[in-house]
DNA sequence: GTAATAGTGTCTATCAGACACTATTCA
DNA sequence: TGAATAGTGTCTGATAGACACTATTAC
């Protein structure tokens, strides 16, 4: 049933493809999800998760499609990336048959200088929280970002993958900071650092404190850009 | 960026969009996977990754299409089922940008009737240690059957997915052998079965028993179909 | 000194893993 | 009876989680 033809896109017309992004970020109100308003059919002035075309001339591949959108959107270069998976059906396009390849990232939000451009009219955060914005994303995307969401949420119980929501350095109390608020839950301080500890992806800035109104902290880095650690256990 | 045009495909080409199956099964020899024998260009006379196209007209979604493509290669029509991730890139296919959205399946050999068909000139089981194969499957499919075999061997650590090897009613020996031959390693039959019994995904079958010359042994089946559990440790 | 947060030590109830034991069939 | 596999019980060393303690800064 393989390329039946020399020339398959006369015999089958090709789905629709875009690269859609789930780009999230950590503030004091919780978890926030960067999203663009559209400003062209269909969908015109629904909330969107931020996405494009693969620019066949352009892109090398999928990654680098969707590392383009993300520039375009946010200004950053080189954050957390997962690939989230592909959703596809006749009908989330009215425009036809068309397929979602959908990546996460994981980012500071202060780090983001949030672009408009093409055919958005706005490019703004949202709190995962706010349902109703959430409940009324244009095309499938209200399903693609709590499939997204719960990703994110399953991974914190057993990766490292939070990290990624901080800047470059960071003490522990902060990252603590960060698995207790996306677990919703406190976390014992002995517990989570021998946690850490145990999985070897960080390492303190030698000689560098996070300095305050009481004892410093040390701070730390990844120990190597982009990868994720598992625990044996849920945290 | 979304969209700039009504017409999308004439600014955007299309990148080539097919779906992939990493079907496996366990044998004697260990675990295996179902390929077809390429009987046209590019890579004719490679083994592939039983494959197709979407089917614009047919396909409702793109679990329909993998399935499609799943009961013409092997007739069988339900099994454990899952996406693995999409591939895309500009030189994975010598015809253009291509992108392959690739399933893995879960299935019991001895259900599996291999049809030939379409431009495919052999069906076969493979071992998955057999390293010369493996390294010269056509497109990049060395690579993704690689992805979908760490993604299978991972899961074995912390689910219930191998159940999904096993006939509808089976054995709790039998199931452990599956683990084990899985993980490559013995395990504690007292310790699995606690842990099986912790996730509550199965269930006896009344009065069914496996017989043999020794002490009968209660059959189990999954609860529901298709339901995979998670352990809170590794198994 | 106090307040505040960083960072470490200890103790115990729990339980995973190792292993042994009993159970039930066939021959 | 013995062989073979099913299925359960027990014991112990390791450790997760709870909690308390010490450390170091600003003021």
């Amino acid at each position: 049933m393989v390329e039946a033809m020399s020339n398959p896109e006369d015999i089958h017309p090709r789905p629709i493809v875009s690269v859609d992004l789930a780009i999230f970020a950590l503030t004091q109100d919780g978890l926030e999800v960067l999203l663009t308003k559209r400003g062209a059919e269909p969908f015109v002035g629904s909330w969107a998760l931020p996405g494009g075309w693969i620019h066949v001339d352009e892109d090398r591949d999928l990654e680098t499609a969707a590392q383009r959108v993300l520039t375009d959107k946010t200004g950053v270069a080189t954050p957390y990336f997962e690939q989230v998976g592909v959703f596809g059906n006749t009908t989330r396009d009215p425009r036809g048959w068309s397929l979602s390849v959908t990546y996460m990232a994981l980012i500071t939000q202060n780090a983001v200088i949030p672009t408009q451009g093409g055919n958005v009219t706005d490019v703004a955060w949202h709190s995962i929280s706010d349902e109703a914005t959430m409940a009324s994303l244009a095309f499938d995307h209200t399903a693609i970002l709590k499939a997204a969401v719960t990703r994110l949420r399953n991974k914190v119980e057993y990766t490292t993958l939070p990290v990624h929501l901080l800047p470059e350095a960071f003490t522990l109390s902060e990252l603590q900071t960060v698995y207790e608020r996306l677990l919703g839950r406190v976390l014992d301080k002995s517990a989570f650092r021998k946690r850490m500890a145990e999985v070897d992806f960080i390492e303190p800035l030698a000689g560098k404190m996070r300095r305050g109104s009481n004892r410093p902290a040390q701070l730390y880095q990844l120990k190597q850009a982009r990868s994720t650690a598992f625990f044996d256990r849920t945290i």
